[in-house]
RNA sequence: CGCGGGGUAGAGCAGUCUGGUAGCUCGUCGGGCUCAUAACCCGGAGGUCGUUGGUUCGAAUCCUUCCCCCGCAACCA
């Protein structure tokens, strides 16, 4: 096959601060299904993903499971690999930001930066409140103080190095306008240039001395490289770049990306930063950065508590991984975050996969095995009746090739649906079964079957990009050898006198929605209650909680929070202020007179600017709160 | 005025940049067929394109008023 040049993508490396979620794998599988389209039509594809691995987060969250940060993200990391591998991902390459040599040559690109002035030490001012060890800006503040915890907040600085992004923002403006594809979506290039560019690029704060998880600046080592420097460039370490000339092959070879697929919350970073740092080194910008939309799944977000956290594997485990894989490609808008649920995977799947895909293979090869014993020949034997059906055998390549060129993927499996609809019409219009019955018809019920299977192994040498197991099985029972993509230049290619499988294995079994919904909804109840075991506790433990009984005397909204209610409760002794977020799904109306249980021994706390002296008890599942109620008891009452 | 996205048939979306009789998929109703996974094929019903006013020969599309929904952010003692 004709060589068409070398194709460099990658994705954003995902954090490794804890199982990856299905909009993250949702990224990989786009962009393997991009990758394995150009390796098909004769791309030398270098397609590389991984994880980030430093920074504040993953040190604590170490921290409280015991362990050191690196054993902590190399199990991660291998979670994450995990996932992605379950969803058959085509990497080349698994980039890991703690990995020495990207280290050691993020150490040197800081060095180079600063002695090259671009890079200069200075201090980081904020608002600082003490207790919280935390900096916020002015606008995060409430009412003047930590939205933390309540208490004042106070100017001070922090040391750090700055990035003096503002000297290349021209070069930068110059670029984007000189390559108009180097954004995409196109909609997201006036965000860039309006919100940031225009306005004046502030100077990056691009090392931390607050904590130690990160790759030490060699110079000053009481600094850490943050984040922008240490991911970004995974992008050049990962293919060996050496600043000082001595890069690996790979890097000469494949550099400049020609992709960066991300998401599109990170654009700025990929459209600023990134070419402004590859400015300053005297590097080649990436040609396209590619920021595509979110997949949701279901409403409302997703939380560990209500059990509706979705992940790749356990979609898998429903469904099967092709078909994850199609629904993930198939029902995200190109432009647009998608939405997507459980009965709606469970239609697609129905509908395209087992119905029109699974159901015109398994049709097709039962015929053939009936009638001719399983052997598919191309008599020639043409009638009118056939002549669309070939067009759109010859055309479908070069359609899907045309949406692809715009990455359009959902398109690209449309087209190549849209020639399986036509091959189910087909069988409708030549009525094979009809032919049977006259043996004088056999020649031309032989080029009947003949041209279907080869418009289902058209179908499947495109599809091998998009759904690579299943695409190999329906060739697999076609027992064909012409699997390229050059197997497509002309009509006929599958092999005469071929014997298909004689017992054709169903390729998507229809879902019976019910019954999957029902399983669905039984394992989600059991991992809300399961991932919320606590550990046993003593009677003691448990008497330390002091509750009682209280009845609302007043409630309002609480004026500066959508969620939260502001109640009086008259616990007998005394009136509680109480701060609850129940707003959502009881009104203060309703909430006054009400009798309910209050943990009255807990510490106070400032909640979004108001004092709350206590807790009422409620338990909230799927979208339901109820208020745990008491009827008669008086109030102050102990409840144990 | 925190930032952003969206409101087109029962559901999910395309069409909006570059005005010209409103389209796709699923579902639904009716019919056909029997090779196949109760599948496949044909046909029908179903929309005043969120609202107000405007520009125009003509507006889903351009300008304007208002309403509603959803993300992010904040937040559930």
């Amino acid at each position: 096959m004709e060589n068409k040049g070398k194709y460099y993508i990658t994705t954003a490396i995902a954090y490794t601060s804890g199982k990856p979620h299905i909009g993250n794998v949702y990224e990989i599988v786009l962009a393997d299904s991009i990758a394995r389209y150009k390796r098909l039509t004769g791309y030398d594809v270098h397609f590389q993903t991984g994880t980030d691995e430093h920074g504040q987060k993953i040190e604590d969250k170490a921290k409280k499971a015991g362990l050191d940060p690196q054993t902590y993200v190399d199990q991660i990391a291998g979670i994450i690999k995990e996932q992605f591998d379950g969803m058959n991902i085509a990497y080349d390459k698994f980039m890991r930001t703690t990995d020495p040599y990207h280290e050691k040559q993020v150490q040197k690109i800081f060095r180079k930066l600063y002695e090259q002035g671009d890079i200069y030490k200075s201090e980081y001012t904020g608002l600082y409140c003490k207790d919280c060890e935390s900096f916020f800006t002015e606008s995060q503040l409430v009412d003047g103080k930590c939205p933390d915890c309540g208490r004042a907040v106070e100017p001070a600085k922090e040391e750090a190095y700055f990035f003096k992004m503002s000297k290349y923002a021209d070069r930068l403006m110059k670029h984007i306008e000189a390559n108009p594809h180097f954004i995409q979506p196109e909609s997201r290039k006036n965000e860039m240039i309006n919100n940031f560019i225009k306005p004046g690029l502030q100077d990056l704060c691009v090392s931390r001395t607050s904590f130690k998880w990160g790759i030490p600046v060699d110079f000053d080592p009481k600094h850490v490289v943050y984040v922008w420097i240490d991911a970004l460039t995974n992008y050049i370490t990962g293919l060996g770049f050496d600043l000082d000339g001595q890069s690996d092959p790979l890097f000469n070879h494949y550099w400049p990306a020609d992709i960066h697929l991300i998401g599109k919350d990170i654009l700025r970073f990929h459209t600023i930063y990134w070419p402004i740092m590859l400015m300053a080194l005297n590097i080649e910008l990436p040609k396209q950065v590619f920021g595509h939309p979110w997949l949701l799944v279901g409403e409302g977000k997703m939380s560990k508590s209500k059990g509706n956290v979705i992940y790749a594997d356990d979609l898998c485990h429903y469904f099967g991984r092709d078909a994850v894989r199609y629904i993930m490609l198939h029902e995200m808008p190109f432009s647009q975050d998608g939405t997507v649920t459980y009965e709606l995977m469970i239609e697609r799947i129905n509908s395209d996969l087992a119905n029109i895909l699974g159901n015109l293979v398994n049709r097709t090869i039962a015929m053939t095995n009936k009638y001719f014993g399983g052997y598919v020949e191309n008599t020639g034997i043409s009638e009118a009746i056939d002549e669309e059906l070939l067009a759109m055998i010859r055309q479908t390549p070069l359609l899907v090739e045309k949406k692809m060129e715009d990455l359009r993927v959902q398109d690209s499996l449309d087209e190549i649906f849209a020639l399986l609809k036509r091959s189910n019409k087909y069988i409708d219009e030549t009525t094979p079964w009809k032919l049977a019955q006259d043996p004088n018809q056999a020649p031309r019920l032989k080029a009947v079957l003949y041209n279907l299977s080869e418009a289902i192994r058209v179908a499947a040498v495109l599809l091998q990009a998009y759904l690579p197991e299943t695409a190999e099985k329906i060739l697999d029972q076609l027992n064909t050898k012409a699997r390229d993509y050059d197997s497509l230049a002309s009509f006929g290619q599958l092999e005469s006198g071929n014997k298909v499988t004689d017992k054709p294995a169903i390729l998507f079994a229809r879902i019976d929605d019910k019954e999957m919904m029902a399983k669905i909804e039984n394992d989600q109840h059991k991992e809300a209650v399961t991932v919320n075991k606590k550990p046993m506790i003593s009677i003691e433990d448990f008497a330390k909680i002091q509750l009682r009984v209280g009845t609302v005397i007043a409630s309002k909204k609480h004026p500066k929070a959508d969620k939260l209610l502001v109640s009086q409760i008259d616990i007998g002794s005394e009136v509680r202020q109480i701060v609850s977020g129940i707003a959502e799904f009881i009104t203060p109306e309703a909430f006054v007179g009400q009798q309910v249980i209050v943990v009255a021994n807990l510490h106070p706390a400032v909640i979004r600017g108001i004092e709350s002296q206590g807790m009422i008890l409620a338990g909230e599942e799927n979208k339901l709160l109820e208020v745990v109620k008491i009827n008669t008891l008086p109030n102050g009452t102990e409840i144990s």
